[in-house]
RNA sequence: AGACCUAUGGUGUAAUUGGCAACACAGCAGAUUUUGGUUCUGUCGUUCUAAGUUCGAGUCUUAGUAGGUCUACCA
């Protein structure tokens, strides 16, 4: 037995076996992921997820899925069952059932009468705009508000009033008392509760008073038992509202650990800019294979694994990050090697003729599925006189003696068939473009069982024409034509919107791939992987092209 | 301008917590290959700046510089 490498741990995980070694809480470790249901998850999300179920799992805790469902103008239920249907595509189970903050809107009313009662809230009838005057800025302290020194009485009074649909909307809210002078602008007499006369999606009309995130939040986690709330950096500020919450309400005392979110090249994380593109129509919802989005992501063929294997092994820090796409490619490649059946597709299609190869004649090749998989099995594929192969496969004259494709007086292996002799061409008059090419084979030259002794340094993937099917095939570049489309101040995302990032082709694929099911994964021999699309029918197969194959032929 | 956070190859992270700066991705070169894929080998290149503490600093201290966050009845 060798030792292992110690096994490093990042800054939160050290905070965790710290906190364990201490027996803090017990040596448990709980952690959530707290979701807004008004958009769909993104790569962002995936990291947040795979970071707190894994800490969940490692440690013997528990990960609670929780919807912080506070704001019933943007969330809706269709959203908290995509949210759910993501995470468990993810391979992530949640402890019990699904929670939502709305769950304790009863228990925050109460904690909100508590802190009254303590002189630690009051009611404000301050308008927004005099309210936001009266905060100061980053170098002057704020000044308090006229209604700052209600009595308790009182102040238990008008609140319960606003429970009570006395007030109309933005009339008053409930504010913590806290220190108008503070450095930190959130800890000047932060919001707790505002009136909104709306309809939830899980409480319905029940309420027309709704927390905010400060006073939601932190209190789900410790009503919960939530051992470590891990959060973005953004949430730093809104640190000391937690901890003074928890303080002064004396419940459960979670702690809450910043780190930094993840953002990929290419991808955008902000939930209303996609939601804009999808408003837009420049794609065709949140789960076009072109977004970021883990609906968005399935659908383009990434495995779940490859998104999680990714999320894992890009680390965790404090520090602003962007990572190249080619990371999470890496892995979506990587597992797709392993389980996606090699195929043959021609995407561009020129015609070649073999020339001593008798007409009529059907024959069929066994191949194998999938040479990196021991257990893979073989199907056959056919062959005959005249078959497709990729246009780009085919050059009137060599270039070099590094080029081994198809070229007059060459020869070329057919994946799995034999070994092709070119002869000639044909061009269009009008345009110059090859039309035919003209082969002979040689007929002892068969895959298996080779006795010709004729060398071809290059092989071609192709299909027969007579069998071929044609299937629609989406293409997909990136969706921005910068790598941080949101980081120019001077420019708007849209700007950058890649109008070539979907082009729609029509492909020759062998006949087996009529029976492809959607979100089935394969690999078109020496072009990329590509996915079976929910789209996909037995009479006209559509793919989405999920990855290029990596690609070192430099012409 | 203030408070807070951050700074290690092109990118993302490590560095046994003060002891020879390494791993992955990307790039480049080569080997293997009935996919110009996979696999394998090699290679390129790194501690923001300046002082200080120390036998010794990526790590500790101070100052500076750069980037980020915060002044929503969003989360």
């Amino acid at each position: 037995m060798s030792t292992e490498a110690r096994e490093s741990l990042n800054f939160i995980e050290q905070i965790i076996v710290e906190d364990i070694q201490n027996g803090k809480h017990g040596g448990s470790v709980y952690t959530r992921f707290p979701p807004e249901p008004n958009g769909f998850l993104h790569v962002g999300h995936c990291r947040a997820i795979v970071l707190n179920f894994d800490l969940g799992l490692k440690y013997n805790g528990k990960t609670n899925l929780r919807m912080d469902d506070t704001n019933p103008t943007t969330e809706k239920t269709d959203y908290v069952d995509n949210i759910k249907n993501d995470i468990k595509w993810l391979g992530y189970e949640w402890d019990g059932d699904v929670l939502y903050s709305s769950d304790y809107f009863e228990q925050l009313y109460d904690y909100a009468v508590v802190l009254i009662k303590k002189g630690l809230a009051y009611v404000d009838d301050s308008t927004a705009e005099e309210m936001a005057a009266m905060k100061g800025d980053t170098t002057t302290p704020g000044s308090n508000s006229p209604f700052r020194d209600r009595s308790i009485e009182e102040n238990i009074t008008l609140f319960a009033g606003m429970r009570a649909g006395e007030f109309p909307d933005g009339t008053r809210v409930l504010r913590a008392k806290i220190d108008m002078a503070a450095p930190n602008l959130l800890l000047r007499d932060p919001v707790l509760y505002r009136i909104k006369h709306e309809h939830h999606h899980r409480t319905g009309d029940e309420w027309c008073i709704y927390p905010l995130y400060d006073f939601a939040h932190g209190q789900s986690d410790s009503i919960e038992g939530i051992t470590h709330s891990l959060c973005s950096l953004e949430f730093r500020h809104h640190r000391d509202v937690y901890n003074w919450l928890i303080e002064k309400l004396e419940i459960f005392p979670s702690r809450q650990i910043e780190f930094a979110r993840m953002n990929v090249s290419y991808m955008i994380t902000s939930k209303r800019k996609l939601l804009k593109l999808v408003e837009e129509g420049l794609v065709t919802g949140w789960d076009d294979p072109r977004m970021p989005t883990i609906a968005g992501m399935r659908r383009r063929g990434y495995p779940a694994q490859a998104i999680v294997d990714f999320c894992r092994g890009i680390g965790l820090t404090k520090r602003d990050n962007v990572i190249e796409i080619e990371r999470l490619e890496y892995h979506v490649r990587q597992e797709l090697n392993k389980s996606a059946d090699r195929v043959m597709a021609v995407l561009d299609p020129l015609k070649v003729v073999i020339t001593n190869y008798p007409e009529g004649q059907v024959e069929m090749l066994e191949t194998v599925n999938n040479p990196e998989d021991e257990n893979s099995a073989s199907r056959e594929i056919p062959f005959s006189r005249e078959i497709y192969i990729e246009r780009g496969d085919f050059k009137t004259e060599a270039p070099n003696r590094k080029y081994f494709r198809m070229a007059p007086g060459r020869n070329v292996r057919l994946k799995s068939a034999y070994i092709l002799h070119c002869e000639s061409y044909d061009t269009d008059p009008a345009t110059g473009e090859v039309t035919t090419v003209y082969c002979t084979y040689y007929p002892d030259s068969k895959s298996g069982e080779d006795t010709s002794g004729v060398k071809a340094k290059g092989t071609l993937h192709f299909v027969s024409v007579g069998q071929a099917i044609e299937a629609e095939v989406r293409m997909y570049d990136r969706l921005f034509t910068d790598a941080e489309p949101t980081s120019h101040e001077d420019k708007d995302f849209l700007e950058f919107f890649n109008e070539e990032s979907l082009k729609t082709i029509t492909a020759y694929v062998e006949p087996s791939l009529s029976k492809a099911k959607a979100g089935e994964g394969v690999q078109f021999m020496r072009l990329g992987y590509f996915a079976a699309d929910e789209d996909t029918t037995e009479a006209k197969p559509v793919f989405n092209q999920t990855v290029t194959l990596k690609g070192s032929y430099k012409p």
